[in-house]
DNA sequence: TTCCTTATTGCAACTTTTGGCAATAATATG
DNA sequence: CATATTATTGCCAAAAGTTGCAATAAGGAA
């Protein structure tokens, strides 16, 4: 299945057009799979349409995260960056080396039913990121 | 105690110096006790420092966050805002209406450790803020 | 197909954040 | 207290991100 046929159709549900740009940009985050800065989607999906603007860029991914077609993190940079909207899961990273691992939400999921549970809140997002040391880095202290 | 006495040991400690831009800073961060925003610290501080410029309040509270006398926080505003150190907690935030309320680490301790024991790593930060619908704005739906 | 409505984009100005480098000032030492 | 060392700051310029508004184009209706 294309890019346009999966994505919009997920667009029209909710009221909202599909363009060029917006299909660039899922285009982009689809076939990258990883995270992604708002310039690195900017240079590859400029390649399809040319008079794309990082504008555009910046708004569209917003919108697309807005809509759950896309997923923003932080990942210490202190910048957003953006992936495509698939499995659940949150990363850990290393404030060494930088080395990072997924983890999928299964395995948070108990807890975020205990702070529903808690407080009341219905949880929707679920994409963190958890800092620490990886085992190697633990190791030189 | 003051915030001189308070935090200038902590600096020194590490290797580093206290100067008045620092302890301008803390002093605001403490006695707000809230998040505040880099402009909301310089805002402050910059009353009993003339001179601070604002690049000196961005790497003072990236400084003081490495440092583990502040806290970064993302609150969804794609804006960093931090805090003074104390407590450690979480935050829980609507979508809708943008209510937030506190939850004690405690409450996610089993979590982290389980997080530990799967991947190996050793987490350090936490500070997480989780998105979702309060009580009131689920009625709504 | 053509026309109409309005969501979406591009443009330009603006705000926020970062980085290099020389001047400044905290603190260790004599 | 005077001097030396170097961490820290201010200044300036660049990069990243945001906003208002007029022009454009997606998609529904005729
Ligand atoms: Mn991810
Ligand atoms: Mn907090
Ligand atoms: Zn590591
Ligand atoms: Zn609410």
């Amino acid at each position: 299945m294309s890019c346009a046929e999966e994505y919009t159709p997920k667009l029209r549900a909710r009221g909202y057009r599909m363009t060029s740009q917006r299909l660039a940009i899922l285009h982009v985050l689809h076939h990258s799979g990883g995270h992604l800065s708002p310039a690195e989607v900017y240079e590859q999906a400029h390649l399809q349409v040319p008079g794309l603007t990082e504008t555009t860029v910046y708004r569209t991914l917003d919108f697309l995260a807005e809509n759950g077609l896309a997923r923003p993190a932080h990942m210490g940079s202190g910048r957003l960056v953006y992936e495509i909207a698939r499995h659940e899961h949150h990363h850990l990273k290393c404030r060494t080396c930088g080395t990072e691992m997924e983890v999928e939400h299964a395995l948070l999921k108990s807890m975020y039913q205990k702070l529903e549970s808690e407080s009341g809140y219905k949880l929707t997002d679920s994409h963190l990121t958890f800092f620490g040391l990886c085992p190697n880095c633990q190791k030189g202290d």
